[in-house]
DNA sequence: CTAGGTGTACTATGTTCTATAATACACTTA
DNA sequence: TAAGTGTATTATAGAACATAGTACACCTAG
């Protein structure tokens, strides 16, 4: 049983859609730092995925310094309050455009998005 | 000349971020509703970009009922506010919760994020 | 020391998406 | 009729994705 479960949906590579989930279940207090993350071919079998496909999502976290490598032991979630080095600029403001270009072609209101943000906010929380 | 200019960055393909340049357009009132679009070969010359490039761009931007065409005449720009089908939930939601893990993830405020939205909504403005 | 579990690297195959190129056709306008 | 529309087709090339199988260096438990 993993700490953390993925719905696969089309359109999204699947690595992409698990390390998502992943991030969830960190910010969401399901994955702790120091914990143990389950190893490539455990991650394999629960989620009936290729090895080669679980070592990329390692791969991924790893480079965003979510996930520390222990050789021959495994590896082990950090801190991601510390564990970043990109910039506000280059990863959020990005996807801050693309909300508001797509809610402004919808036609919904500035106070709907933020309101949606706030609940979503405090949905997903650390415990 | 175009009533739209595209940057084109490595990562994601050229005929989505045309899209999202004639999405930006129409929101900023650069395109407005019943303007010409530009044709499939004008936009081919303008933006060095395939004519079958050019020809996928205004078959999504019809699909999402952004583009009417007129046989044999052009296409036309439509009335954003009254062109989508699309749910707020399928196509929102899962942006805003996508923002919401990458801002916790990077340990920045609520507010920064609501601030930022607040800036770049005021930005993207009609005329 | 040995067996087994780690992450990691490599080759290979097949599918899908992306972008290009070159034609061709039905349509409408000037 | 000539030229400009969107659209469809076939073809090629490259990249990304997912799978499969194998192998290696590392560490730990027995």
């Amino acid at each position: 049983m993993l700490a953390f479960s993925v719905e696969f949906k089309s359109g999204v590579p699947m690595y992409e859609q698990v390390v998502f989930a992943v991030k969830k279940a960190m910010i969401s207090g399901q994955l702790r730092a120091g914990e143990k993350f389950p190893s490539v071919r455990e991650m394999s079998k629960e989620l009936k995925i290729n090895p080669n496909t679980a070592q990329k999502v390692v791969a991924h976290l790893v480079r965003e310094k979510l996930l520390t490598i222990e050789p021959g032991k495994g590896s082990f979630v950090n801190d991601f309050t510390r564990a970043t080095d990109e910039k506000f600029d280059e990863v959020l403001v990005p996807q801050i455009e693309q909300l508001v270009v797509e809610a402004k072609r919808l036609s919904i209101d500035q106070d709907e998005i933020l309101k949606a943000i706030q609940n979503l906010w405090n949905k997903e929380q650390g415990e």
